[in-house]
DNA sequence: GCCAACGTTGGC
DNA sequence: GCCAACGTTGGC
């Protein structure tokens, strides 16, 4: 059982898009980093818990949790010669890229980048290391259970 | 739009 | 295998 946190630009797919769903499950198509992938590929496990992060927007921070629900198979997008992930480079007997689905658990208040950082216990966070750029980062369960107590308080 | 930081590419 | 150039991420 593993902890994580992804990223996501709510431009893109937002928590309320999730919640949204059918059965609130998607697929984390689009993930093109060699490192995030073999996150998925070789660590994340059905039951795993994520937390869902708002990225690239005007108030960046965690919005909700996440379950991981199926496991890594290939993504669908690589070979869509009209989706913005195509790579050309990928084939159907050799994918490239792999996603995980994922399934609300539940929307949080929104706990910002800036609440975050101020949290002396989070500083381990890998998402708050400096120059961290990284969709997908492995998450403690000190960690975990530190920002789940901060998403039951009120800001 | 800026820019720091990092990942990828490709020539050698 | 090195490394410069380029592309991308993502907060501000």
């Amino acid at each position: 059982m593993h902890y994580w946190l992804m990223k996501s630009e709510p431009d893109e797919v937002s928590i309320d898009d999730l919640a949204a769903m059918p059965k609130k499950t998607i697929a984390w198509f689009g993930v093109r980093n060699y490192q995030a992938r073999n996150f998925m590929r070789d660590q994340m496990k059905v039951g795993d818990l994520a937390f869902f992060y708002h990225s690239s927007c005007p108030a960046p921070g965690i919005a909700g949790i996440v379950r991981v629900n199926k496991a890594a198979y290939p993504d669908a997008s690589q070979f869509d010669g009209k989706s913005p992930y195509f790579d050309p480079k990928a084939t159907r007997a050799a994918p490239r890229w792999l996603n995980v689905d994922v399934t609300l658990v539940k929307k949080t208040r929104l706990i910002s980048l800036s609440e975050l950082r101020a949290t002396p216990e989070l500083e381990t966070m890998r998402v708050l290391q400096r120059g961290n750029r990284l969709s997908i980062t492995p998450v403690t369960s000190q960690e975990w259970k530190i920002v789940e107590r901060m998403a039951t308080r009120l800001a």
